[in-house]
RNA sequence: GCCCGAGUGGCGGAAUUGGUAGACGCAAGGGACUUAAAAUCCCUCGCGGGAAACCGCGUGCCGGUUCGAGUCCGGCCUCGGGCACCA
């Protein structure tokens, strides 16, 4: 064994040793207890940043921890390889994206394995090989035929000089991020898959996501926006049209003053005149700033009291949700208020704060709340929640309008109009239309004979190899869809492919039917990323998971039983980035460090949930640490190697004091670290325990006799409590004091209540609940004798002197509180 | 604007969930070893007073409940995060 910690000779060892053994290799047994813990997959940018290192540092303690609890472990990794990067990589540099794709995972794999990271990679998923899509070409030809995907008219941002469609991202300040052009909303069809058919589900089931921080959860629920309401139509004055609006208030309706419809509304095209007045207000649709409109000339009917009111197209009124027209009632909703103010129509309370009174006029700003009716006719008195109801009826009865329910939640939009993404399987053809093409024929597999231009729109659109091809129902000449898949697809699901071996023979069947390994694997009982994806990727892959069902896939609703959203690594106050030019470079710290100082300090920094405020000082502190666990066994390397029966417990009665507390000490942290894992992951104190205890077996000096058995005892432990955390600096020691490989095979300790406990408490003595004193007493005396001890103590005597004693609270076995007046 | 979450030493963070505030680590100061430095080891380390024993104060602010509050309740302040014209 060498002298001094040197990860550089440690940690390249017991990789290689892992690898050759195929350590982690996962087996499907169903006769063992299972356990699938994973993190979210990287997008392989290039390297791997500090996020990752926390990220599946947290993940594979866990997933070590499990094994060692006699867990069947499936700990997977792979990637999510398609998406924009690689195609920009293209534009800018002519490398194809495949060889930019598959040369930076080759690059950040090693990256991962020299972190030690205990995966099985022969279950890798990379999704951007064809062997990985086509299950997702699969998937969305049986939801077409389940009217789950349809194709419909959507916006899209696009810049008109690059001629080509941009993400979100891509624009900036309403501007083309490469040339600065502006940006234009162009109407395209597009796919959608019908999420929203299952809203209802989804957001049932979010109480039972118990195991996800309830921050998530909430985020969940407000995204699918379930809202109660009615429709009502308002007859158009001087025509057979009607206009549907949408409200939550029905209680109100006898205060609207005014209708707004949303500039894409069809009605407003028919009823207004001044067309390039709507023009004006289309351009400003969806701008949050300012709320325009435009009078259409037109009046419509209320039907509740045949009042005649003005029809308004305003920017602020969304198409998409309700029914894109709604019912403006100022008095009582602040955005209808500013409208009225801004265009000087009527405002008029329905609702007073108390039963009738209104408030003083002119009002200053809409009243939201709940009151009771007044102007209401024969509703006038009622309170809002009651009448809710009964205008909601009386709407019903009269044939006016109806209760409705009403989501945020939008069908998804899954077209890209892009190369590097999953070509969706359709063709199109003059005769028979649009014609998915059959399973037998998959999968549709992106075409290399492209150019990346960056202008013109899907590079799909060049290839005549891909683009032409003959329809499968007909045989006549049909053209490809050249839209790719949202890359969101392709992670909705990868947890299900992980299930299988990346070679699986048999993996083509599996995926179709309910297969053994997908019901014993699901769910995933540990999943940990960044709480960035709180609700696209995790409400995609809720939906997918409940697609699969319906498909006869999986016996799950969820795929995912507990969440750990981990924090963000921070550096001088802010998010690590380029920009910032705060970056730690995980290669440099391994170099430096080695992985296990690396993934020690990630852990030890903050528990798992906060940000990580990185330090360069503290990551010394981590090498340090390891440096005495190594020296400490370097010292008493013959006394550990000495033929002392693993796992023995000492003869307590032999042992001198400093003895007993390393015992003792080794006993209560076995204990601590197990429950600080199991209760929270909060491995910064469960790390913090392992250091107490190192300290305590530093002051065992020279042990003699049954002491070093408590020292074998204790290092033993602490290296077997140390695997999950820092696995090769664990392995090497394991082996170095004469046991065989591999401690991360080896049963988690397990500790002994007696041995752990105390002999001697120190007694607290408060005097009106303030500290006045402490003493050691024996462990277990009873409440009567802790009284007595506190009152006899000549300090406590001092402050209770000359008063009388009220009261004396004991809390067994820490402390007395002697209340005196 | 609405909805969450968090405020504890010089810093990162602990505190058995109502019972010793500041574990563990970092930084800082002092000492040992060394010709010297690095490394390592030992001691001190919330603030104020005191030579010390000890005393007072102290978990964003104000109030409350309680024998006892970092922890519970009410009201404010500040900072993070999410949603953002969802009718």
């Amino acid at each position: 064994m060498e002298e001094r910690y040197d990860p550089k000779k440690v940690e390249p060892k017991w990789q290689t040793l892992w690898a050759e053994k195929n350590l982690y290799k996962t087996r499907f047994d169903e006769t063992l207890k299972k356990f699938y813990c994973l993190e979210m997959f990287p997008y392989p940018s290039g390297k791997i940043h500090m996020g990752h290192v926390r990220n599946y540092a947290i993940g594979d303690v866990i997933a070590r921890y499990r094994r060692m609890q006699g867990c069947n472990v499936l700990h997977p990794m792979g990637w999510d390889s398609f998406g924009m990067p690689a195609e920009n990589a293209a534009i800018k540099h002519g490398v194809h994206p495949s060889k930019w794709t598959y040369e930076n995972i080759s690059y950040m794999k090693s990256q991962l394995n020299k972190l030690g990271l205990s995966y099985d990679w022969d279950r890798e998923v990379t999704t951007c090989s064809p062997d990985y899509y086509r299950w997702n070409q699969w998937f969305f030809i049986k939801m077409l035929e389940r009217d789950l995907a349809y194709r419909k008219s959507s916006y899209v941002n696009w810049c008109p000089s690059c001629e080509t469609v941009l993400a979100n991202e891509q624009v900036i300040d309403t501007k083309c991020w490469r040339c600065d052009s502006v940006v234009i909303q162009k109407e395209l069809f597009q796919w959608f898959l019908r999420i929203t058919r299952y809203a209802d589900e989804l957001l049932d089931a979010c109480g039972r996501l118990t195991g996800w921080p309830e921050k998530v959860v909430l985020m969940q629920k407000n995204w699918i926006g379930k809202s109660f309401g009615v429709e009502v139509d308002f007859r158009v004055d001087g025509s057979g049209e009607n206009i549907r609006i949408f409200t939550t208030r029905p209680d109100t309706l006898f205060g609207a003053t005014f209708i707004c419809l949303s500039p894409p509304h069809p009605l407003s095209q028919q009823l207004v005149q001044d067309k390039a007045g709507l023009e004006k207000i289309t351009a400003q649709y969806g701008k949050a700033d300012e709320k325009i409109g435009l009078f259409t000339g037109r009046y419509c009917v209320n039907p509740v009291n045949g009042e005649k009111i003005p029809i308004y197209v305003a920017n602020f009124v969304l198409m998409e949700y309700g029914t894109g027209a709604i019912m403006s009632v100022p008095a009582h909703d602040q955005r209808d208020f500013d409208f009225a103010a801004k265009y000087g129509l009527p405002i008029r309370q329905v609702i007073a704060p108390e039963s009738g009174q209104t408030q003083g006029s002119p009002l200053q700003e809409a009243y939201e709340e709940e009151g009771a009716l007044v102007n209401s006719g024969d509703f006038t008195g009622t309170d809002s929640a009651a009448a809710r109801e009964k205008i909601a009826l009386y709407l019903e009865n009269k044939g006016l309008g109806k209760k409705v329910v009403n989501y945020k939640l939008r069908d998804w939009g899954i077209s890209r109009q892009r190369y590097w993404g999953t070509p969706i399987p359709v063709v199109y053809c003059d005769g028979c239309g649009i014609v998915a093409v059959p399973e037998k024929d998959l999968p549709v597999i992106l075409p290399e004979d492209v150019k990346f231009t960056g202008k013109g729109g899907s590079p799909l659109l060049d290839s005549p190899s891909f683009l032409e091809t003959a329809c499968p129902a007909c045989g006549g000449k049909a053209r490809r869809e050249t839209d790719t898949m949202d890359t969101f697809v392709d992670s909705s699901w990868y947890f299900v492919r992980y299930c299988f071996e990346k070679n699986d023979p048999g993996v083509g069947s599996k995926m179709r039917t309910m297969s053994p390994e997908l019901r014993y694997w699901m769910p995933v009982d540990q999943y940990i990323g960044g709480v960035e994806h709180a609700v696209l990727h995790l409400l995609y892959s809720r939906f997918f998971t409940r697609v699969l069902r319906d498909l006869g896939l999986t016996e799950c609703d969820e795929p995912f039983l507990n969440l750990l959203t981990q924090g963000m690594v921070i550096k001088d106050g802010s998010k690590m980035s380029k920009s910032k030019g705060n970056v730690v470079d995980p290669d440099y710290l391994i170099d430096r460090y080695g992985s296990d100082t690396s993934r020690l300090f990630s852990l030890f920094a903050a528990p798992p949930e906060k940000d990580l405020d990185w330090s360069d000082k503290g990551v010394e502190g981590a090498y340090r640490f390891l440096s005495r666990v190594w020296n400490v066994v370097f010292r008493n390397l013959d006394v550990l190697r000495a033929a002392v029966p693993a796992g023995r417990n000492p003869d307590v009665s032999a042992l001198s004091e400093a003895g007993r507390g390393v015992l003792r000490k080794t006993h209560q942290t076995i204990k601590k670290v197990t429950s600080d894992i199991e209760k929270e992951y909060h491995f910064n104190t469960a790390i913090a325990a392992l250091m107490e205890l190192v300290n305590e077996v530093t002051g065992l000096e020279n042990p003699a006799g049954e002491d070093r058995i408590a020292l074998k005892a204790a290092v033993e432990s602490t290296l077997l409590l140390l695997a999950p955390f820092t696995p090769h600096i664990a392995e090497e020691l394991w082996e170095a004091i004469g046991n065989p490989p591999f401690i991360a095979a080896r049963a988690w300790p397990g500790w002994d209540e007696e041995l752990a406990r105390e002999d001697e408490i120190e007694l607290v003595v408060q005097v009106n609940g303030k500290l006045r004193g402490k003493l050691m007493v024996a462990f277990g005396l009873s409440d009567e004798e802790l009284k007595k001890r506190a009152l006899d103590d000549e300090k406590t005597a001092e402050w209770i002197s000359g008063k009388s004693i009220r009261k004396v609270i004991v809390v067994k076995g820490r402390l007395v509180n002697i209340v005196v007046g």
